[in-house]
DNA sequence: GTCTATAGAGAGATAGAC
DNA sequence: GTCTATCTCTCTATAGAC
């Protein structure tokens, strides 16, 4: 893991991954666990099996570090929702889908992801971390950021067309906490509930988070 | 603000708040603002305007600070939800409160706070950073201190007497996961609408909160 | 591309005068 | 109870050998 210092540029290592990889997967994994700014570099390269001196040398330094954390696992996402809502689409034909369809693409990718060892797997808590504690200029992008969501609100304004833009826009912004909020404070969840409420399977979970979305989404309205 | 040495101990000072109040004020501010790791007691004492020796005089470290001021909003907070939840049962007499009353009751509190320039104020922000940035002791205490959430199970228990105990439990997480993530990425809201979402009235805010939410808890189940 | 060594800044905490 | 001065530690970032 360490280099050797053999080999061409960019040349894949053994285990298939290359030192930026690995130092993403380390990132992503331990600024998920606790928050950007209280993993120091040292411990990040260590938990890496790399140099200290080698993510300054590929990202030139730690904020730019968490900008690439940011964004391999935004895009990563932001795809997979856009399949499985041009999926459901597809299927309704020239009707909207179903808002059950709609909001399993928009919440379905980011908690099956936290379930599972994949590269998306810290991105839900990351997400909460980095965006309170990283660097202004995250923070920025994030509020700025806003054009994977596009598709969704209009998929949502067909869906739901006797409610307002205004309110069709809050419902999402909830939705969204709600995605968040699945997966943050289990272990609170275990404790109040004497064991009871346990996370075992990755589709039930998704199944409870959608159902109450969707009946968040079409809640009766008056205004 | 600096102090005059003048005084004796615990005295008042002329802007009737003294020393440890002042800290606990500036911290739950900061804290909320960026995470807990990021700010420094320099940063942290200046902005106070007290010495920078004063945090550890008072509080003994700036973890024992951190817990300092979650403890004090937690008991606001929690003080004012029992009052809330308290009133409607009585309102209810023998019945069980209707279930928008009872979420009122949970959310309402902390999103009305963070709208004002209450010591609340700033509680909801604190929470979520400090649950993630915070220190091992913060968090473990999170996961275990559940006992405020007690009476809540019992209402929502009683006023959906159809859900199994896991159901409501579940549903009684995802809420909490609304309320948190409605007063988070505000301004993501507010560029993806274009300007049309923004939080003008608090009581707008937590009625919308609340309509989701008690749509969620209601929503039919089927197992 | 990887490594060691270190510069330089800034952190939390404390001793001791007032 | 407040303040200055400072100790000690750790951090990010970089220069330069290999």
């Amino acid at each position: 893991m360490a280099g050797t210092g053999v080999g061409a540029e960019e040349a894949p290592r053994t285990d298939g991954k290359d030192t930026k990889e690995v130092i993403l997967d380390a990132a992503e994994r331990l600024f998920a666990e606790r928050s950007y700014a209280s993993v120091s570099l040292r411990e990040l390269t260590a938990a890496a099996g790399v140099n200290l001196a080698a993510v300054n040398y590929h990202f030139g330094s730690k904020d730019a570090l968490l900008l690439a954390v940011f964004r391999r696992g935004a895009v990563t996402l932001n795809k997979e929702r856009a399949r499985l809502l041009r999926e459901a689409e597809a299927r309704a034909g020239d009707q909207p889908p179903p808002v059950r369809e709609i909001v399993e693409a928009l919440v379905g990718p980011a908690i099956r992801a936290s379930l599972t060892g994949t590269a998306l797997s810290l991105y839900n808590q990351f997400y909460t971390l980095a965006r309170a504690g990283g660097p202004p200029e995250l923070r920025e992008m994030l509020e700025k950021d806003v054009g994977h969501l596009q598709r969704f609100v209009t998929a949502l304004t067909r869906a739901l067309p006797h409610l307002p833009a205004e309110e069709v826009y809050w419902r999402l912004h909830l939705s969204l906490g709600v995605q968040h909020g699945s997966s943050n404070d289990l272990g609170r969840l275990a404790t109040l509930s004497g064991g009871l409420c346990q996370v075992t399977d990755r589709d039930a979970l998704v199944r409870r988070v959608v159902d109450y979305v969707t009946a968040g989404l079409t809640a009766p309205f008056d205004p």
